[in-house]
DNA sequence: AAAATGATTGCAACACTGTTGCATCTTTAT
DNA sequence: ATAAAGATGCAACAGTGTTGCAATCATTTT
């Protein structure tokens, strides 16, 4: 099932200009399996045992894949960042959710997150980060 | 003018049952003063020479001073928490402006952060967190 | 006022995430 | 097949935040 992933992998990162290592094409097939957000760690664990791949390595394919809007990155309370790859129903803004039970990550897509928040005078609006936190189905 | 919210934090924390230590009302009252929310890095600057406080110390008034709701935590991108004194217009619930140019975040009291956000079926709604990112009047 | 009590602090050490420099290896284009 | 550019691994580091424990201090009790 993975596969399926390895060869839209493949394509994405060929398209983006990068060259396809297996350690790349690894990553983003299981960012693209996952449905929820996930951190390095559980890259690292979801990771073939045949393929051990340097934490730095990590690091910085998670921060390419970002920098070519492939994958997105959740910031979190807990100070660690979380992973998702950018489906084509992900608007660039949208929320998340956070349970505070199993600390899973998913996006909210149907979110409203555009508005015109009403800053001070003179600020000027980019962007929003909106994290939404409860429990989920298996924790509720 | 720090020592008249020195006295305001002295009778809070004893309101609420903690030891009035100098640490802790100069802590409190760095965070009483303060218009934006402060990392303890700039707590520990803002502390007068005299009193060289501990790192750990520091962080523990913080934890304290939270867990009794006299601050609250906020969330940022760059993994450090930021904390603010909870005056009394601070609803639990409300947003933070966090400027992508100098990093300052304020808090921002009128946003409607009380909906009904449409999650999952079986998921239960707790609190949000949002982050409203852009530039202030000075980055502008 | 002094002693007892228990909260608070400082120190040392640690865990964890994330980053940087540099030498080495691999993919890709020639 | 080879060169060039890109990607990787290793070691070391920076930063935030935490834990255990002994020493100190504010407060209460005598």
């Amino acid at each position: 099932m993975i596969n399926q992933f390895r060869s839209i992998a493949e394509e994405l990162i060929r398209q983006n200009g990068g060259r396809s290592t297996s350690g790349r094409i690894a990553i983003l097939a299981i960012l693209l399996s996952a449905r929820q957000a996930v951190t390095h760690r559980e890259i690292e664990k979801r990771l073939p045992d045949t393929l051990p791949l340097d934490r730095v390595t990590l690091y910085r394919t998670l921060e390419w894949l970002a920098g070519r809007s492939l994958i997105h990155k959740v910031v979190s309370d807990d100070r660690v960042w979380r992973f998702h790859a950018n489906q084509t129903v992900h608007s660039h803004q949208h929320a998340h959710f956070k349970c505070t039970g199993c600390a899973q990550v998913i996006c909210l897509d149907d979110l409203p997150t555009e508005r015109h928040w009403p800053l001070p005078v003179g600020y000027q609006f980019q962007e929003i980060e909106l994290t939404v936190k409860g429990l989920c189905a298996n924790c509720g």
